[in-house]
DNA sequence: CGTAATCGCTAAATCATTTTAGTTTAAAAT
DNA sequence: ATTTTAAACTAAAATGATTTAGCGATTACG
């Protein structure tokens, strides 16, 4: 068996110190004065046994990890995925690797999560908060880690964070349901304190105190199977009969949504107009198909990424820490079919 | 600034060695014959000013770092993605973390994560494997890495493996549109050499075949922006206007196929039936809903994990190998009125 | 000429833990 | 009374890298 080479056995090899072929493969070598021709001595044997640094050894070591945690509510949501995958990416190309979990917007798994991963000492973190996490991710803050905040913020936490204007794109959204006749606007969102749910629920609330309409508002609570969710739904449109619109705070609740319609046998949008929050497959090929606010993940992503990877790479270095970044992105109402 | 314990500093304040640390911390005490006094007294220490040691220390020294590999071919993919979810969930009650990576089918990507993995000492792998990778999970598994592939297998790859019969789950699906009178059947897939994607092609042609009718193939290739997949697909429907039925191999051609029939304006079944592979919310709720062969998402993950966790528990411990696995799973043929 | 700086390199400390190979003490066996 | 055995613990090695401090030789400077 091919044993795993150390650095003990590359130096030894070539009779040379281990500190030497240490700053030769870090890159020291200029800033350490090493000659041109043991560097290349060097990079060519390593390069020829393939020799690996142990990285567990580095870590070790060194305390670095290159692995950034990110904590999102639901790895399966399409949304969370999608920006999963592009932060994934570009982390990768970095050299950092993700560790990830799903929080399911539990406080406890959370908290507990966020200690497993100072334990593993990763570098940094990507998260999109629970309520009540506002201690935890301010104790990462005052210890140094780099911690980038999105989709929702917390009260009283002062992070870099990417997020869009909930409030607004829900208020635009709820306009045009407004100005396209719709007087009987429902709202069916998440019992959840997230900033923004508050945040859309505001959005939606300012449009109707606007133009003077009656608010219909369902809240439905988190933990809950689909089945439950559509049934909740059903419950709700029957007993609201005066409904001509409905506004869905989420994805998933809009999908829920158009299944209690389907069961329901109303007509979108002749019976009942449709609007969602944030776009999926579905709402462009549903028909009719649904009008819904987009977020930009992409954008999200980048700048997510690009903040941690900043804050990384300037960590602890330099004594000036750039204050941080709250970076808001436009959202664009995608009208479609379900409002007209 | 509390700096962090060691087991040192613990050892030190208790008056005690640091081996008899090491061995109550980890569940030694009995096998070392450490009176229950002194087990006691430690647990109460370390619990008190919660210690807690360091992982990378300890990885380090044991070469273990409780890190699973999960490599998917796109974690965006809602299938993935599932699985990703529940894969984690497991992982993390059993106190294993997930790395994750998308390989995008990507040979060389691959092989490249399975390099970085190596070198992170990741403890085992789940791999959806890219084709050409055969030598690389042979020397995984020849180095006595715990590896699990699934989705797809690898000629020549003897390693516990986690599936579906993907070639007699198209051929029943084929054969009930054969059934329901379609005789011009087209079959949209990728032109890619995956084991599950050819024994989808062989499924559909042993049915065609056994009814004697004729084929019509679009081969994909895989690289592709969706709006080109659309386009392809377009292009195709228009070039073969006998099709009365078309099936699509997987989830996301189903997806661009459905946009592509809209943009023709053709009406789904009548004009054209369509049946998918993998279930999607969208199938469910698109009018009409769309047939598809569908996956028992949560079997598998539970499948894939635990065939990895007992290879993780029983690793070396016993010369006794066990053999490997291969489970193959029950699909179910989810008839919806895309094929009335 | 004497001191300082520079060059090119290395010895050894260090990181926190696990684990091997004992040691000490007291009781049990002979 | 001596040897064994067992219980309860410990000293120190080992893991593989990084990094600090410094060494000897040459060159530069005043």
């Amino acid at each position: 068996m091919k044993k795993k080479l150390s650095i003990i056995d590359i130096a030894k090899h070539l009779n040379v110190s281990i500190t030497a072929v240490s700053f030769i493969l870090n890159g020291k070598a200029k800033e350490k004065r090493i000659s041109d021709e043991l560097v290349e001595r060097v990079l060519k044997f390593v390069d020829e046994v393939g020799y690996k640094p142990n990285l567990l050894a580095r870590g070790f070591r060194t305390g670095k990890t290159n692995i950034i945690g990110l904590l999102v509510e639901d790895i399966s949501n399409p949304f969370f995925c999608s920006i999963a995958k592009n932060i994934e990416e570009a982390a990768y190309r970095n050299g950092y690797k993700i560790l990830y979990s799903s929080t399911d917007n539990d406080t406890e798994k959370t908290k507990e999560l966020i200690r497993v991963y100072r334990d593993r000492c990763v570098e940094g973190y990507i998260i999109a908060p629970p309520p009540g996490l506002e201690d935890d991710i301010n104790d990462l803050i005052k210890s140094d880690f780099p911690v980038v905040l999105f989709d929702r913020s917390l009260e009283g936490v002062k992070s870099d964070y990417v997020g869009i204007d909930s409030a607004k794109s829900m208020y635009e959204g709820v306009k045009h349901l407004i100005e396209k006749g719709h007087k009987n606007i429902g709202f069916v969102t998440l019992d959840s304190l997230q900033s923004q749910m508050q945040d859309r629920f505001l959005g939606y609330d300012r449009a109707i105190q606007e133009y003077k309409l009656p608010e219909f508002i369902k809240e439905i609570s988190f933990h809950q199977s689909p089945e439950n969710i559509v049934k909740q739904i059903i419950y709700f449109l029957q007993r609201k009969k005066e409904l001509d619109a409905v506004v869905f705070a989420t994805n998933y609740l809009a999908v829920s949504g158009l299944k209690a319609i389907t069961e329901l046998g109303l007509s979108v949008p002749k019976d009942l107009a449709i609007m969602a929050f944030d776009d999926l497959d579905l709402f462009e090929l549903y028909a009719p198909s649904i009008t819904t606010v987009s977020q930009p993940v992409k954008r999200i992503s980048e700048e997510v990424i690009s903040l941690l990877l900043d804050r990384l790479n300037n960590a602890s270095g330099g004594k000036k820490k750039k204050p941080f970044q709250n970076i808001v992105l436009e959202t664009s109402l995608i009208i479609r079919n379900s409002t007209k």
